[in-house]
DNA sequence: ATTCAAGTTCAATTGAACTTGAAGTCAAGA
DNA sequence: TCTTGACTTCAAGTTCAATTGAACTTGAAT
């Protein structure tokens, strides 16, 4: 059924841009897996890449691993995935995307709105408080939270 | 000169919205700063909750602590920032939003044009490669890298 | 036969921004 | 006097996404 040919960590490091200490701990944490050489090498599939490129953009919109890996396992194992997962997955993203824009937007908007009056009011400031939590407590602390979208850490690389 | 009325780490922290522990984190990395009572106990004064307006609003912008420090110390020591300074830091932080939304637009896109296409290939996919460094190099590698300015963590609580 | 690069595992480290815990001090109220 | 509770310091822990290092094995080329 499948081809033959298997690729060797650091060809798969090279074509997919990650390093192959990425590959095994991607592989450790349950993302991605390899099949085993006589040897004890890993041999990947030339899926493979495509899974990476699904987790480099998946990374790249924000999601954590642990949520990658979800979505990944919500995939069907095994084919390729279809249109339609594909539009599943990709209208998660927009709209996540879309949150992020968002927030900044606000942002952006309340920088405008400060720039020229030297504000920066700890009560009123739109800069340092933009509008999301604080605000609408009964006792609200005077400064505020930036929405949970832009607060996720994410790196890759 | 100054009033009289200082501030106790707790109301601080309420005042600001900061945990006290960040208080004492941000003193150790010389953000604030705080005089001492007989007993050893920090004292606040009200300007501390400016500088802690100005330290929450740098972080949702996505500045570094070291970052925001330089800032700070490049800020007259004492007197309230003028308009003049904080049109400066404005336009430093208005620069950084762009691009940020600009980095996001560019992910979106991609993403939109993949939406039905089922695709991700590794080599052309604008979603998995959303073309900043990789694609120019010479032999470069199949998947790409985000633009440095999504890249950074940034959390605050 | 020797050498070398490339692979393996596992544990420890990184960095940013804090938080948590342990152990102790201090002032006010019952 | 005793007990809270708010504070102090300092060290260590947390999270995420990896990277790094030590110690070792393998396969191919010289």
């Amino acid at each position: 059924m499948s081809s033959q040919e298997l690729l060797t960590i650091s060809e798969v490091a090279h074509r997919s841009g990650f390093a192959a200490s990425a590959l095994r701990f991607y592989e450790s944490q349950g993302l991605i897996d390899a099949q085993r050489s006589p040897s004890g090498r890993r041999c990947y599939e030339r899926g493979v890449l495509r899974r990476l490129a699904f987790i480099r953009a998946a990374s790249n919109v924000g999601l954590t691993l642990e949520e990658i890996r979800d979505e990944l396992d919500r995939l069907p194992r095994g084919r390729t995935p279809t249109r339609a997962d594909w539009q599943r997955i990709s209208r998660h993203w927009r709209a996540r995307l879309d949150e992020q824009m968002l927030a900044l937007q606000r942002l952006r908007d309340g920088l405008d709105s400060c720039i020229g009056c030297g504000c920066l009011s700890l009560q009123r400031c739109g800069m340092s408080n933009p509008g999301d939590i604080a605000a609408t407590s009964p006792d609200a602390p005077g400064a505020a939270y930036l929405p949970a979208v832009l607060r996720r850490p994410h790196r890759l690389r």
